[in-house]
DNA sequence: CCCTTTTCACCTAGGTGGTAAGAT
DNA sequence: ATCTTACCACCTAGGTGAAAAGGG
């Protein structure tokens, strides 16, 4: 591996909550024009090289058949500063035809969400060296189903609870979130 | 110039709006905070080399003194496709201390926005052709003058008339804008 | 007196799951 | 029967100028 990535180390954010979810099985709903993910896919990053050029990008690995592709762009990390990288943008979608940049799921499979970290490197026969310059994470609590509704009512009730935007669905407990 | 900025044209968005506004004398709030310009500066660019990179940024002169920059970040251009570029998360403050990134403009001065085309240079010694790599564009009707709080009633009122986000200031006419 | 700051009601824009109807 | 779609009320998030208060 190049050194600019074999030293690179990756913190799944919100990791309670994702187990939290993996306890009960995550669901993720996956519509026509694109649904957000929740809880939101988010990594603190270390042991990037300052002065070098990364690109970050996400897939998702089914635990039956294809793959899916999305990155969030370029990155130079800031000196003395963990990066913190959100894929809060990221949609996911049944639409086939999609062309709006979404990841396309296959609705009622489950899938593992994986993370890459890719050097750019700046040599002009960097394809030589492509598999030798990115580094890849999978944590195994954020695998989830893709669902056009959701299956289980306690991840409805746990999504209601804890994401802010179905605050209008929630019965009581101000203070709880 | 160089080739890949030289046949770069730039056609100004919303040209009919912003002169009615510069008939009246067009003003632009400043926050602490940050504001939004109204109407958004955007322009439609073509000539563009769709194989080259270019960075695309505002600044603002002074019919004054000093001077200051934004920039919305890369472009590489579709083939085929007339890039329209808009600045509409561009903000203006007079925060002096101001690190939000936005544009800091001395109130109750007037200022000429200003649009550059810089072509990315990928040869080791760019620095010796900086002078000839980018082109730059000025219209006299997005001339404006900083304040915070609107001097000219009419260009209050075309203000409210014309941007949907003061839609409820509006007295009536639902079908006129 | 002139200019700036703060707070507010009222919008736009868009992310939620519920619900009922539609599709297979 | 099972899964999908379309629409909805209800939120978050944030862009408006008005008005009143603050500052020099």
């Amino acid at each position: 591996k190049n050194q600019r990535v074999c030293h690179v180390a990756v913190q799944l954010e919100m990791g309670s909550l994702w187990e939290e979810f993996n306890r009960l099985g995550t669901e993720m709903i996956v519509t026509k024009a694109g649904r957000r993910m929740f809880p939101t896919f988010q990594v603190k990053l270390s042991g990037l090289d300052p002065l070098a050029d990364y690109v970050l990008l996400m897939d998702f690995v089914p635990l039956d058949d294809k793959r899916y592709r999305w990155g969030p762009g370029h990155l130079r990390p800031k000196m003395d500063e963990w990066a913190i990288v959100s894929f809060d943008k990221l949609k996911l979608t049944n639409n086939l035809l999609d062309d709006n940049g979404h990841i396309i799921l296959n609705s009622m499979h489950r899938y593992q969400p994986r993370f890459h970290v890719v050097f750019v490197d700046p040599r002009r026969d960097s394809e030589r060296f492509a598999h030798e310059n990115f580094k890849s994470f999978s944590f195994p609590e954020t695998q989830f189903m893709a669902v056009t509704a959701y299956q289980n009512h306690r991840i409805t009730q746990l999504k209601i609870a804890s994401n802010p935007f179905a605050k209008g669905f929630r019965d009581c407990e101000p203070e709880a979130w």
